[in-house]
DNA sequence: ATGCCGCCCGTAGGGCGA
């Protein structure tokens, strides 16, 4: 018996829905979570999914952001944002599965280093830093997975000269991912794929899956006692290869039991 | 590069993403 849980930025489930239930199909993940769903909650087609044995969470908003996550066991006390923090943004959504504390994360893009929204990108993060400290003095099993909007490091990013300094890879956006694994997390694919260079994103502009200019921007952090029975993380390229694409690809972490 | 591409809302074209 294996546990898999899988991480995909759909860029609207409504245009990329029959792609998400074929993935889900083909892979049978224990667990998915959803980045810009941009969808109120009413329009989740959750019959869709519920068709295919699973259960979902959702926290959705009009036309931006929205996170889900879709779940073969029952979603145990699913809370929606960052607990205190009042953001009508909806990029957060956490719920225990088969006692794993599962936390889907969206991070705000950031835009550039120059901007508003860069500015709320890292005072965002530190409101996740906070709560992310608080959930693992209660649950020494979690997960948290999702858009990040970081590249870790300069092998995460196709160009790093080009992107020297940039929005996504920026001294200070890699300060608040390192300050996240601080607290005791381990980005499971640089961890179980320390040779590997693959990318989760790329641009839809100037062909950038065809060149691979990509980024590792989607991540899966896991808990020291989540790691013990952690056996693979992987990038599953295919799906950008797809017709009309999210711009992501799912990444899955497979554990033990 | 105010660019590229794709999605949203809404039915034109600006906001946003990364």
């Amino acid at each position: 018996m294996s546990t898999r849980l899988a991480t995909w930025n759909v860029n609207s489930l409504r245009v990329r829905l029959e792609q998400v239930l074929a993935w889900l199909s083909e892979h049978q993940p224990d667990v998915l979570a959803l980045q810009e769903i941009k969808m109120i909650d009413e329009l989740f087609p959750v019959e869709a999914f519920t068709a295919l044995g699973y259960h979902i969470a959702v926290s959705g908003q009009p036309t931006y952001n929205g996170v889900a996550i879709v779940s073969r066991a029952p979603l145990l006390d699913v809370v929606m944002g960052i607990p205190g923090y009042d953001d009508p943004q909806k990029r957060v959504l956490a719920a225990t599965v088969s006692g794993l504390r599962v936390i889907c994360v969206y991070v705000p893009n950031g835009a550039s280093v120059d901007s508003d929204k860069y500015d709320y990108k890292l005072q965002w993060f530190e409101r996740l830093l906070a709560y992310v400290k608080n959930t693992l003095a209660a649950h020494p099993q979690t997960i948290i997975l999702g858009d990040y909007n970081i590249a870790p490091e300069d092998r995460d990013v196709h160009d790093p000269l080009a992107w020297q300094g940039q929005v996504l890879v920026s001294a200070k956006e890699r300060a608040c991912f390192k300050a996240l694994l601080a607290l005791g997390l381990h980005d499971t694919f640089r961890a179980l794929a320390p040779e590997d260079n693959s990318y989760t994103w790329w641009d839809y502009r100037m062909n950038g899956f065809k060149r691979n200019r990509g980024l590792r921007i989607d991540h899966i952090l896991a808990t020291k006692d989540v790691m013990t029975r952690a056996k693979s993380c992987s990038i599953d390229k295919l799906p950008r290869a797809w017709d009309r694409p999210s711009d992501h690809t799912p990444v899955i972490l497979q554990l033990s039991a």
